[in-house]
DNA sequence: AGAACGTCTCGGCCGC
DNA sequence: TGCGGCCGAGACGTTC
């Protein structure tokens, strides 16, 4: 599923296509929990202008100019795609928006001329969307997330991966509440890239290992965005494309094919039930 | 058959 | 004995 390189992909997607809009329908195919309640949340979102798309972590955040927003999570395998005016809905597609540049109005009557379609999909279903009626309610939702590395000073990140002493390194990229928008494979990445080995403890981490490795979570996460993120298996952009990252990975999904630094075979092991790729001979 | 890019909840265990 | 912290297991649909 999307990680930050990948949802920060369709976060530009997003906005550049649909700042400035306003919502003029919301279609539901299917009753689920990506649309709880489904009339109240369209009624909640049709007639709302666009101000921008963000991001915060892995979730895209709809900010309305009434102070209002949309909260989505793609989870494993949530997807955002425009489509045309004839597309025909396929089988897990869940909710259609159309959008239009300026509501029109003639006579008191909005005039509806839709000008762009975004589905929502999803697969296996994990993925949610929530309206959050004001700033103040999202931001308590925001302060449930560590600080965004791509934000925040190295240092910084640096610090969050001291304690707990015995939390295993690979558990600790994982948790949002650390450091926000890491997933499974950068942090798989990001170790490679440090030589730390994904089993050791926040407590055997020495201070210039802990640098290094908050500076490569950086720098694979950057790389990754200019790339359009990673697609291992289901992940699509807002334009239906995959990302580009794939071929660059160094461990993630690489079991048994030799580290592109030393020639030894990639491991794969388990860890916090996730699977977890290493260089036996390059990390520490 | 087993695993999949995410996260939540629950139960058990450890240590103060 | 009580409680917080932490960890692993299981759950959430479906596909290949």
């Amino acid at each position: 599923m999307p990680e930050l390189p990948e949802v920060e992909t369709i976060k530009r997607q997003l906005d550049s296509k649909l700042r400035g809009k306003t919502i003029t329908a919301v279609t539901l195919f299917r009753s689920g929990r990506e649309a709880p309640r489904g009339k109240r949340f369209v009624a909640a979102l049709v007639g709302k202008k666009i101000s921008s798309v963000e991001r915060r972590a892995k979730l895209l955040v709809w900010r309305f100019t009434d102070g209002s927003s949309l909260i989505a999570h793609l989870k494993m395998t949530g997807r955002f795609v425009f489509v045309g005016k004839d597309y025909k809905p396929q089988k897990h597609d869940s909710v259609l928006f159309e959008f239009v540049e300026t509501p029109a109005m003639r006579s008191g009557q909005v005039i509806h001329a839709p000008t762009k379609f975004l589905v929502w999909s999803d697969v296996r279903k994990f993925g949610f969307m929530r309206y959050i009626p004001n700033s103040a309610e999202l931001a308590g939702v925001m302060a449930c997330y560590g600080p965004e590395p791509l934000e925040a000073r190295a240092e910084e990140l640096a610090d969050r991966l001291k304690t707990p002493k015995t939390r295993m390194v690979k558990t600790a990229l994982l948790n949002q509440a650390v450091i926000a928008g890491v997933g499974n494979i950068y942090a798989d990445e990001a170790l490679h890239r440090a030589h730390i080995r994904p089993s050791r403890r926040l407590g055997s981490l020495t201070e210039k290992e802990r640098l290094a490795l908050a500076k490569d979570i950086q720098k694979v996460l950057c790389e990754s965005i200019e790339l359009g993120g990673t697609s291992v298996n289901d992940y699509v952009d807002a334009r239906g494309e995959k990302g580009k990252f794939l071929d660059l990975l160094r461990v993630y999904g690489r079991k048994g094919e030799k580290c592109r630094d030393c020639g030894t075979a990639i491991k794969r092991i388990v860890i916090g039930q996730r699977s977890t790729h290493y260089c036996p001979k390059c990390q520490k």
